[in-house]
RNA sequence: GUACUUGUAGCUCAAUCGGAUAGAGCAUCAGUUUGCGGAACUGAAGGUUCCCGGUUCGAUUCCGGGCAAGUACGCCA
């Protein structure tokens, strides 16, 4: 029996990746390959993650509370075993039980060095693969009669993100998606340009080609509401476009076109290259009617009193059955996504399929998922919807129902462009367009990255003013941390060599950054494994926050060269990090800013 | 009505997916500055994690039941 919970849970757990941690992973091995020969069993577990407070130490295993009650071995006895055990490792210089029964350990300098170089080399592995090996990622599929709102940005700049961290973690990904080229908005959009232009062009409208759309299926849109002749006309485009009619194919290929192009243009601005794969619903939409006929005799569909053809899966899946066929024989939406996956498996045979698409439509992915799974066509589990939560504007509503008021995503980027640069000016600073453009970016894909994509969140001036104030958690932050290391190591670039020679023991607060310079193998794993870029946003933020530190307690030009050195390849190491970290959510570094 | 999602500091959000004393930012208050870039750093104050049960060494997290908010519910896409 097939569970409806869960296909759009939060935490996915099913892609297997394990993260890869240098040194430490092999803490972990030898030492339970000691525990478990000299208790003469195998079920003995012992792991080791990462304190979050340095009084604990550097890592801790909870190895005796799992253990001793699992396996009815003294506490006290398995303490002393596996301390002396943990003792005798080259890389750990103290073990501690603290009274609640964890076991702390404390790593050798020469250990967290000999990590951070690990990860910092170009050989660095972040995981190893589980049996999904590769995912094909459904984004955005904006309509083609709109151009992107600050909602749509979402999909795109996580989607984005996405495909980058599972990338990061040698998952092979595809990327696509549909287009809803048909459809009654589609046909006012063709009447309006017919009817309304005044002789307007795209040329001579100095508009984006999406915005050149967008502004005629408003004004098609309200023509339509209000005036019944109008509403006629477009029904006939509907029927004109069904038959083949050339000038109306000619208009609506023109218009669709258009849409695209300008689709791209933002995808470009936004530094995504938005040349994945385009599915269109014009090509499909008659399509998947064998499909569902096959399955008759199969007994998943069943043919109901009017002779429409329906799924009847309701019993095995618990999901509400949906019609696949009418009577005439013209398919509906499901028919058309069943024969798309179809299409998808065929070109791109992937482990997964993702679909980043808001949480309005779960109900349709359960069902559909539901069905794919009983035609035999692709396994429950292996199909995940991205529910995000939809982006509110300042007043608390959806923005997709309210047509033309909302901020573009082209006139976002200006917006922040434009604050960006005064406050650069104020500063007395003088930075180049194209830098000023990154800043900007980054201000914007961290503060829609670094949040919770399924709780909805209001999108009003208060979070811009926010992501461009350069305070606190923000993308800012985390780029000046960066160009402030930078500037540290050109100043004294005859210094550094990228050696760690040095012999003297490490700072405190050099251990607390590369413990956190630590845990980057492991981040990136967890955040592709759970689907959540947000984690990487803050583990990128506590990176930065804990250089700024180390960059005020620490006078490197007081420093004596040996130490100067192996402090100025812990700043180089961490700030390849912070670049890494931030290229995964999508944001270029700059040097200066 | 049914299903899904959400509920944590005054506000906006975290919490490595069962771990130690629940953390940040903003706002508030108090400090650091003759500097390697102050777009920085340090500190104070702020909590019955919506409520009630259960599971266990241990629950913000998992399970059950409430309460509240949002969203979706067959011939539209």
């Amino acid at each position: 029996m097939a569970s409806k919970k869960g296909i759009t849970k939060r935490r996915w757990d099913t892609l297997g990746l394990k993260a890869i941690r240098p040194i430490i992973d092999n803490i972990e091995e030898t030492t339970l390959a000691r525990l478990r020969r000299h208790y003469d069993n195998d079920e003995l577990d012992f792991s080791l993650q990462a304190s979050h407070n340095l009084e604990f130490g550097d890592y801790s295993t909870t190895a005796l509370l799992k253990n001793s009650k699992r396996h009815q071995i003294d506490m006290d006895e398995l303490d002393s075993v596996l301390t002396e055990i943990l003792k005798e490792n080259e890389h750990i210089t103290e073990v501690s039980t603290a009274p609640n029964k964890f076991i702390n350990i404390r790593l050798s300098d020469q250990a967290l060095l000999q990590i951070a170089q690990s990860l910092n080399s170009q050989e660095n592995q972040i995981a190893q693969l589980g049996h999904i090996k590769s995912i094909l990622i459904e984004s955005p599929s904006v309509n083609p009669n709109k151009a992107l709102h600050v909602g749509h940005l979402l999909n795109v700049l996580v989607a984005g993100s996405l495909n980058r961290i599972l990338r990061a973690t040698g998952i092979r990904t595809e990327r696509d998606e549909i287009i809803n080229d048909l459809g009654v908005p589609v046909c006012m959009t063709i009447w309006a340009i017919r009817n309304l232009t005044n002789g307007e062009t795209l040329e001579s409208s100095g508009l984006k080609p999406d915005q050149f759309v967008g502004k005629y299926y408003v004004l098609g849109k309200n023509a339509f509401k209000e005036d019944q002749e109008v509403e006629k006309a477009v029904r006939q485009i509907m029927v004109d476009l069904e038959s083949c009619d050339e000038q109306t194919v000619k208009d609506w290929k023109s218009m669709i076109e258009m849409s695209i192009a300008g689709q791209i243009q933002t995808y470009n601005s936004y530094g995504e290259d938005g040349t994945w794969h385009r599915w269109y619903e014009s090509d499909i939409y008659k399509d998947g009617k064998d499909i569902v006929i096959e399955q008759l005799e199969k007994g998943t569909v069943r043919k109901d009193e009017t002779g429409a053809l329906l799924s009847d899966i309701n019993e095995e899946y618990g999901v509400r059955d949906a019609v696949l066929l009418r009577p005439d024989g013209t398919t509906l939406y499901h028919t058309q996504d069943i024969k798309l996956a179809k299409n998808k498996l065929e070109k791109y045979n992937v482990d997964m399929m993702m679909y980043v698409v808001d949480e309005e439509q779960i109900d349709h992915f359960q069902s559909l998922f539901s069905i794919l799974d009983a035609f035999g066509i692709k396994e429950l589990g292996t199909m995940y919807h991205f529910a995000y939560a939809k982006v509110l504007g300042g007043d608390g509503k959806s923005i997709k129902s309210r047509d033309g008021v909302d901020l573009t995503a082209d006139q976002l980027l200006v917006e922040i462009q434009d604050r960006i640069r005064a406050s650069s000016k104020e500063k007395g600073q003088d930075i180049d367009e194209a830098s000023i453009t990154k800043i900007a970016l980054t201000a914007l894909k961290y503060l829609y990255l670094s949040r919770d994509p399924f709780k909805a969140f209001r999108f009003d001036t208060l979070d811009l003013d926010e992501a461009v104030s350069f305070k606190g958690k923000s993308g800012t932050y985390c780029l000046y941390s960066y160009t402030r290391a930078k500037s540290l190591i050109a100043k004294f670039t005859e210094e550094f060599d990228g050696s760690i020679s040095d012999s003297s023991a490490l700072l405190d607060i050099e251990r607390l950054l590369l413990l956190q310079n630590a845990k980057y193998n492991e981040v990136v794993t967890n955040a592709a494994d759970t689907f959540t870029p947000s984690e990487i946003a803050s583990y990128v933020y506590d990176l930065s926050k804990l250089f700024n530190r180390y960059y005020e307690e620490v006078k490197f030009s007081e420093l004596e060269k040996a130490k100067l050195k192996t402090s100025l390849t812990i700043v180089s190491m961490v700030s390849e990090t912070i670049k890494k970290s931030l290229e995964l959510l999508g944001v270029e570094v700059v040097e200066r800013m």
